[in-house]
DNA sequence: CGAAGTTAAATTGTATACAAAATTGCAGCC
DNA sequence: GGCTGCAATTTTGTATACAATTTAACTTCG
């Protein structure tokens, strides 16, 4: 693994070096339970230690890296991937996006509208990509996380979208490690993104709301299952 | 106002200044628009500036102070108080509880009774401490405080609590600001917080879910009126 | 007297030096 | 052979020095 060498304008650094981070963790390159040294880091991508620190900083508290300075025994490391954190972790998501769900079904009737059209534009792309026989794990999750972001996009407001940034990369950690075994079960999130599009096509607020925390918690369940048969990962 | 002078043992500095400077953005005494300058603050509690832009980075990814390092014309400052984002602020404290709270009803029956009880108390101090002519607001304002940590404390997962912990306290912001005129509408909160007792003594995940969420609209709703009366803080 | 350009001050971004703490490895002892 | 204690190394926490950029103030010209 060869990490990419930066050496970008003033102010830009920390940024780098997260989106860097961040990348190699959620793709697996850094595995869970792997130690984080300062140092290294910072000789890898040729910075000082003091943009690095911001970086690992923003990881920790996003959830990337656990710390726990005060306490003893605990030097930072990249989170681990447990069944139960995994659980939580959609709970959250789907609220939300639940919730950006929710101001969607009551956007003006020309951008719901237009929202809609897309919606089911990525759905049916999603669909006819899962029922080739060897579907393209990248593709299927790339255009599940287009349509969800595509009604965050349009109706969370900045707060709301922050969060989400900050919470939905995690969920991707579970998902590409495990989207092996998931995408046989893909067919019911398809029928469930189809309530999601046709409640923000009524402007039932409320249905469209529960439609995707039901969606978000059946994918956990969906997961949870594989991750009992396939074991954890990093935590021991 | 004086800071406290810290010189705390190693490893602690940054919470300190981080508790520090939240504590006095929440109270006020921070007033937003303010200009935060990292020598001042360094200066003031006799540390480096190495802590503080550690507490200041944290402060700006919760929210409490906004930056925009990349675009010109924006150094950091103590973020604004407005209707828009009151409301947006409320409605993910809604759900991040609301989340909390399904999961308290489904609690095993021995600790939900507990918890039932305890939120009754509480409930029930809050409702006379109300019915005063002269109502403390630090109080009042404690006790609905309590309520809610009550079933999320019970309840929640280590990433939902850390989230509540990271978002939770912006809404004191607002509440502080604006209670002396919320203080009269206060019963309807109360009515609200029985729902969502009942909901869990019930069991019933969805009710005390959407008793919640409806707890948190409505207040959002009673702040945004009394926003718009009498005038947003911090935003020009 | 006002405006624009230029210079000085202030403030943040970055790097590095130093100190404290902890982990690791090793040696000696039971 | 394993365990305990000590020492050396690693690693993080803190402070500070330096560079770059922005903000401001002042001067000069119209």
């Amino acid at each position: 693994m060869t990490l990419a060498r930066v050496s970008p304008t003033r102010g830009a650094r920390p940024a780098v070096v997260y989106s860097t981070l961040r990348e190699l963790i959620v793709r697996g390159q850094l595995a869970p339970g792997a130690r984080i040294v300062e140092m290294d880091i910072a000789a890898r991508l040729r910075v000082s230690r003091t943009p690095v620190r911001g970086a690992l900083q923003r990881l920790q508290q996003e959830g990337y890296i656990v710390h726990s300075p005060t306490l003893r025994q605990s030097r930072p490391s990249v989170a681990p991937l447990t069944r139960d954190d995994a659980i939580e972790l959609f709970s959250i998501v789907g609220e939300i996006e639940g919730l950006a769900a929710r101001s969607a079904a009551t956007l003006a009737a020309l951008l719901r509208e237009k929202l809609v059209t897309d919606l089911l534009a990525i759905n049916a792309r999603l669909e006819r990509a899962s029922r080739t026989k060897t579907p393209k794990h990248d593709l299927l999750y790339d255009l599940d996380e287009q349509f969800h972001r595509r009604y965050v996009d349009a109706a969370a407001g900045p707060r709301l979208r922050a969060l989400h940034d900050a919470v939905k990369p995690q969920a991707e950690r579970y998902e590409r490690l495990y989207v092996s075994l998931l995408s046989r079960g893909l067919a019911p999130s398809i029928r469930e993104h189809e309530s999601i599009t046709g409640a923000i096509r009524h402007g039932d607020a409320d249905a469209a709301q529960r439609a995707v925390q039901t969606n978000w918690r059946n994918a956990a369940a969906r997961l949870g299952a594989v991750i009992d048969t396939v074991g954890e990962r990093g935590s021991w």
